[in-house]
DNA sequence: CTGCTTCCATGATATAGATCAGTTAACTGC
DNA sequence: GCAGTTAACTGATCTATATCATGGAAGCAG
């Protein structure tokens, strides 16, 4: 019988409406995609972002809106998965300070293809499809930066499709919290905390199974001295006993 | 006990030399990459790429090697999969004339992370990433329709994941299914036929299933004269009840 | 602090489909 | 045309995990 703990993943609150032109300077500025601009060049491009605050748990947009605008997570966590409505939902991606997410390609899709909602406050910049647009016009190496993060994202979905399709639900739930390690991973005194409120539920749905399931893995983890864990957080205590447990070519 | 019968698919012979110029020029003045260039850009593209063929089944590059080329189909089909060795593969996607396919990104991930083999003899256009990206920067609006092939990838491989995830084997046979004749299906007077030579396997490396499930599927579909099928052929004969099939409100 | 909600753990049972095995006929190569 | 190969079909059995149900405790709001 496993004893429960406090959750050590800290909420940090933020302020809804906190998000300062600063906090966006030095989000923007820090971008992948704009960090070979000049200040000038980025004071343009910030000018035509705005900022917008939202509480845990609220809606930026859902699957089937009008696909109108790019985003970029300034500050918090975000989730974005596809509803399931009677089915069980999926949960595509979590997605932390300078991650992008929305339309991001301007021209593609005419809706979104998944929804996104806080799992933290948040603060995320948002610029129009079209001012995009004509920024990734302005900019062409812009564009090639682009590409670099579709190809991530495809490779990774690509991985997904093969996990879920030859992987035992164990297997999985261990590949799925690697890449929570690798993504939002702390290293703490007491092991790597993944620094998230993901809950049974999160697992179960990016990983193709249900809670009951997540939660008998985890807790036979949990029996083993690999990992803690309690309502909404995870902390891998045993580094190299998880390493094995995530090797591949043993089913 | 349903009948077998000969397969309609007929799979062109394709002389494996048969990569004339003209076909090069015919396809990549098609593409959408490069439909807006004009006649001597065309022909200055057209001189970057080689152009090779391969016989049924051979295997056009692997899993892991170096990304060093990017491809086009200029006749012929090839399956793109993901290699499970002990386990199953996963067959990612089907390529007609027109698709690209390797490295499309020329910065991105150093290996491939796909493997691409012929489902029938085929006629492959290839350039090396170097002189793809250097094409790229020469013609911005081409990074940007690489951003439209990379959406319209990324947003069918989630779909996957989504169907994977959440739909019963019958029904993600069927959505495949769908996914096939939306891309190479042909109106024969004896319904919609599934033209090219995909066997159960390959259809179970789609679904994360077993051929014999498929199997078992496909035969009842026939029973019920939904489909007719045989050796690698598939064909909707009755499309309205296929529809119904497809119906995922109801698993 | 208390009452309520919700997340997690666990047990029992059911089920979808994987696995194993054997047969048949379409296809291939000589 | 013939022999051999292999893709497809079908039956029997097994298994991973989904489903259903219940209890405990962490977290939240007043």
């Amino acid at each position: 019988m496993n004893t429960r703990r406090k959750s050590p993943v800290n909420i940090i609150s933020t302020e809804v409406h906190h998000c300062s032109m600063d906090l966006r300077l030095k989000i923007l500025g820090r971008l992948p995609f704009f960090i070979d601009l000049n200040p000038s060049e980025l004071m343009m491009i910030n000018q035509r972002f705005n900022s917008l605050g939202f509480k845990k748990d609220e809606f930026i947009y859902y699957s089937g809106d009008p696909a109108e605008r790019m985003f970029v997570v300034a500050e918090g966590k975000i989730k974005l998965f596809q509803p399931g409505f009677e089915r069980r939902n999926v949960l595509l991606n979590i997605l932390l300070e300078g991650d992008l997410f929305g339309n991001l390609t301007v021209f593609g899709s005419s809706t979104y293809t998944d929804t996104a909602q806080s799992l933290t406050s948040s603060c995320i910049l948002s610029i129009s499809s079209q001012s995009f647009g004509e920024i990734l016009k302005e900019f062409p190496s812009l564009a090639i930066k682009s590409l670099q993060v579709m190809e991530k994202r495809l490779i990774a979905a690509n991985k997904r499709v093969f996990e879920i399709s030859t992987l035992p639900a164990e297997k999985r739930i261990v590949v799925t919290l690697l890449t929570l390690v690798e993504k939002v991973g702390k290293q703490t005194n007491q092991g790597v905390l993944i620094d998230a409120p993901i809950s049974r539920e999160d697992l179960a749905e990016m990983t193709a199974t249900t809670p009951e399931t997540v939660s008998r893995v985890m807790s036979q983890f949990q029996s083993s001295g690999v990992i803690e864990s309690g309502r909404k957080w995870i902390s891998i205590v045993d580094w190299d006993a998880f390493q094995q447990l995530a090797n591949v070519e043993s089913p």
